[in-house]
DNA sequence: CCCCCTCATTCATCCGATGACTCTTCTTGT
DNA sequence: ACAAGAAGAGTCATCGGATGAATGAGGGGG
């Protein structure tokens, strides 16, 4: 491809040079194109592209900015990948996160604060009579999403949330017997609150990687 | 935002319900334009920004398809999450790395063939006597790209990838003594191979987490 | 049967005009 | 003097139409 596409390289690269800093406003519309050599139009694209990928904002009446470019705002897109994965490609996205998951409960167990820990046994407490699927599917994200928000690292949280998303734990469940499989997925998850408790990172590890395997048959045996 | 944005959304909407399938061919620019409810401009600028992300593909003169939507596909715009990336961010992506690869690295221990293990190797081999930084770099990317390509799941690879770029790589070895710093790095690789040759795994996965804490501290040092 | 040319199709780029929104400034009334 | 509202300038959003460039298909000539 050509002219905006170019335009799209050339902002990225005066972003990476750093001639844009985060939170920055680019010229206006014109001024910027007669400056990369394109029309309005053409370099309207590669800026809504650039917008999609949350590295520019563009605000109506006011200007376009560069985003403050942190790693789980730009992972955010990628939340689409997941949703759209199916087969082979799920089980790849769920074998990478058996791998990182346990690691980062292990660390989760030993910065866990009083609060943390108070707050895991609060969403277990409330999915612990939930029979519908939908509902206990938002438990259950909530339950992980705490865990990994633990460790304090964003990356780290954004990168599990894309790798499990709400449509594919939907998919999963609805390829299994939905009330015993609920019950089982209690049952782990009070598993690894008990590590946490007991602050044996390697035990909340190990019951990681048990839950998120059992997942992964259930996918083997849905699909 | 609105009419392009809403135009984004529904796209992706027909992907993910299926109505689209990857390779799929889109109805023409302005058919479509119609069918959305927007002028072709904006249609354009939707399928612009589809087309930076790798969802879709267009062709000059031949159509608009849905690409075939792999995440490692997907995945590949995320490079430059990772280019941008410094300081607390910076650790942040490598923190995940120090999480994800030794995991990975250990199971690449027990599924390496022979023709793996002399890949990696040659490759040592060759990045031995080094001494121009950049070229050591991308021995060094080969080792890493090479060892986890061994447990054959694109997602891993290409992820690991981006917590790693080369960007990334030469801000940190910019902050070192390159020397020490290139046969530190190298005596870190034969350890992880050797771990790999004896199929101990455990030990292929301690290896790999030295090696990447190492790199941490670097960074720390040279920030 | 194969090669080349022609042509219809489709995306790429450009231009100009109008609408919508934001922020600032100035006016106005108290 | 101050606050509320109105006016205006600046900027992105959307539209419609025109032209260029690449692709692929089909026909004609060797």
């Amino acid at each position: 491809m050509a002219v905006t596409d170019d335009a799209i390289d050339k902002i990225k690269e005066m972003i990476v040079s750093g001639e844009l800093q985060p939170g920055m406003r680019l010229p206006k519309e014109d001024v910027l194109a007669q400056q990369l050599g394109l029309s309005r139009s053409s370099l309207r694209e590669a800026i809504r592209a650039l917008t999609a990928m949350r590295i520019l904002i563009a605000r109506q009446g006011d200007g376009t900015y560069v985003s403050s470019l942190e790693p789980h705002l730009l992972l955010e897109t990628l939340s689409f990948a997941s949703d759209v994965s199916e087969g082979a490609t799920a089980r790849q996205l769920l074998q990478v996160r058996r791998l990182l998951e346990p690691q980062a409960v292990a660390l989760a167990a030993g910065q866990a604060e009083a609060a943390d820990l108070d707050g895991l046994r609060e969403i277990l407490d409330r999915s612990r009579h939930t029979t519908d699927a939908e509902e206990f599917i938002r438990h259950d994200m909530d339950f992980h999403r705490r865990l990994i928000d633990i460790v304090d690292n964003p990356v780290l949280s954004m990168l599990l949330e894309i790798l499990s998303t709400q449509t594919q734990r939907v998919r999963i469940l609805r390829g299994t017997q939905v009330g015993p499989a609920i019950r089982q997925v209690h049952r782990e998850h009070e598993m690894i609150l008990t590590a946490l408790l007991a602050r044996d990172a390697a035990l909340a590890a190990s019951a990681a990687a048990m839950h998120i395997a059992a997942v992964e048959q259930w996918l083997d045996g849905s699909v």
